[in-house]
DNA sequence: GATGAATGAGGATTCATTCAT
DNA sequence: CATGAATGAATCCTCATTCAT
């Protein structure tokens, strides 16, 4: 090794310590605060709990996050709006059935999001919208519309292509999101307390939904189910 | 009239009309305290201004309540009342066919319940369910599983009637209830502070929840639903 | 004394010491603030400490005061804007001479303001007007422009009356103004911190520049003084 | 050229940019604390900002200055220099009357403190002085005894000439400084923020000072003045 | 010498709770 | 019983200063 390359190599190190120090920080105090803003509110965690719990001072988080607004932002946009695109993708270059694609989403939804910490947020925002407007926005901005938009899409694939019958995809978009909010805030509420004696099991309350959903809304040359009759109640 | 006379009558009458306030007393500061809780969350309402709506002063209140924790529980507490009775009633002399005693229930239910202020209750639960465990147990047991085996048995009736297809009905009272809980809550989150482009009409959600549901799991020849087919995914 | 005026004394006592308390008050508040804002400026000024020398908790600062800043504008009017409604009537209804007004409205000043703590506002305003964007709109609403129309309305009466020369009183208005502020500037400034050897005597200053001021602004027949030269520089 | 060679040459290189760098930098950060400390006060002015606006770290600047402190009275003693020995000169040269005399003086000052960025330095001094005593007497030692020593004589040479009426020389100092003295501070507090209707104008406000101070202090052979009448008030 | 990440004391403000009246 | 003035612990955020690199 040169004296030059030594040199370089030494500051290199130095620098990357450092750095690699300061790029870890935000991971580290993101994953902290979702922690504990799914398990207290918005409102009830304290800077100095997650600063804390990420191994730092106060002062520190402040750093990488100018309010608690922005942390938690922070922490929505890494654990939520981020998986928008790779969804998108998938839907761009699927080239199953739609009833599939649905299942496909779901199922995907389940492991990456629904599964995951990250479900707590959406619990947390139902809590806490009223309080705080402008994280409401916020969170309508960057996950429930691109959420409804993405599966607005799916509907609409399907009626396209002649699987799925005629229908308002403004409002049954509404009947794909709902099983998994109330998953999310279920599992978070009740479910974190309570052990009851008939336990939800997600996986298999997901899989029911989807297939009372798609018998209802699939034509029959798409999934097998029969035409709605027309005398409804 | 004597002056004494005078001054007791005066004074009987100044204490008659305070016993009676005082006795009302605790249930204006519980139902100020309803609605501030469910509007704004626990931590978020705050003492003086449940005693304002009540109209009385904040002294008053933890006159009643000892803290604003003992203040929850007992909004919570008062507010869960026996409904079920009523419904377990008329579950038992229900004559007409099970969809349609299903589509009654949930009809009953989003007018007696879900669209008055008793929905907050369910949406301050899943809230605050973490905070105040004990209250999330005495709700589970109180509400939650009489709610689930009145589903339940009616789920049981479609099925012993043949009118719905066997199935395993401790899951299948989520498809039921789940729609109902999600109302509760998203009119009393997201609902009560974001103007999307396409808002939820909650009886248009039911209603077309309900058809899905039902031509799901009805048999042929009881609502006329196709037969499911057996190539689930 | 009968029973009742017995009873309606005693109440009237209690509630009398009671509000005597609170109406005493903001007013111990204010001068606590004024004393400290004075010495130490706005942004050094404590919360608590003013609440401490005047003898009660933050709490009970933050109780009659809703910020920092509302407690500082309530000591502006207080002390200066006050005085306005004073000083606008006693130039009302002025008989004398416009150069006697003049003499009595500045040494009034003097005795009113300018030589008790509340000069030590105009020093502060001075220090910190770019600091506290709004605090200085306040002032030179509630204080700069009164006190400004006020001298251009005595000006003008000089004026009218042909006392003074003619004049553009909008600049004018700056000399009879700017000794007033130069004078509280320094007694709260270098004044309170150095022992010169030639000490500024306010009284003295003011009255020998009030002398010259009228020297040059007089015309020949009100107070004896010569037409100004054309030949100014 | 050898590689050691090289390696020292560029060594010697970047020494050489630093050391020039190492020398300029105390200049360059007092230069920029004086605009900040002018503009945004003591308290207000950030070490941070201080070093930004230099163009080094946070950490350099405390490498020059242990303290916000030491900055800040470094600032007041780097910009006080001897601007006097330039005017006492003048002084002693001086031809012209009296009357014109002061009026170059003032005339100079304007243009070479009071329109120039050194006026910040009596703004600053005046706001600060309560918190550094010891710069306080610094400044009046340095400063305004100085200053108030050159416009006495001036004053005095005036009466000693004929050309000004006999007065207290001690006094009248603060008749001709107080203006200049109102318009630093007035510029950069008030000045700063505020869109009055009427403007100060300085120029015209100086030589409005002036002319009415002369018509008041001159005999009247001397600048064509009145002879002040003795029913003063 | 120079850097800038990290620190933590400090300050304004809120609000559940107390208690003298 | 009822009141509401008073309290002070608790919380977010700032920023001078330090120190490892």
């Amino acid at each position: 090794m040169s004296l030059s390359q030594f040199i370089s190599a030494k500051k290199a190190d130095v620098t990357a310590k450092r750095e690699r120090r300061k790029e870890a920080r935000p991971g580290e105090l993101l994953d902290a605060a979702l922690d504990l803003f799914v398990e207290k509110g918005f409102a009830a965690t304290h800077a100095e709990e997650v600063a804390k719990r990420a191994g730092v001072s106060k002062g520190t988080l402040f750093l990488y996050f100018q309010t608690k607004e922005d942390l938690f932002k922070a922490v929505v946009r890494a654990n939520i709006s981020g998986r928008f695109q790779e969804w998108n993708d998938e839907l761009a270059h699927y080239e199953g059935s739609t009833p599939a694609l649905l299942r496909h989403f779901v199922t995907a939804w389940w492991e990456r999001v629904g599964a995951t910490r990250a479900s707590g947020i959406t619990k947390l925002m139902m809590s806490e919208a009223r309080n705080f407007p402008e994280l409401a926005a916020f969170y309508q901005r960057e996950v429930v519309e691109p959420g409804q938009d993405l599966v607005r899409r799916i509907l609409q694939r399907g009626v396209d292509r002649g699987e799925f019958r005629p229908m308002d995809t403004n409002q049954t978009v509404y009947c794909v999101l709902a099983p998994m909010i109330f998953l999310m805030i279920w599992k978070h509420s009740v479910g974190a307390c309570v052990n009851s004696a008939h336990l939800l099991v997600p996986e298999d309350y997901l899989a029911a939904q989807m297939e009372t959903l798609l018998h209802g809304v699939c034509l029959p040359q798409a999934a097998g189910a029969a035409p709605i009759p027309e005398n409804k109640t």
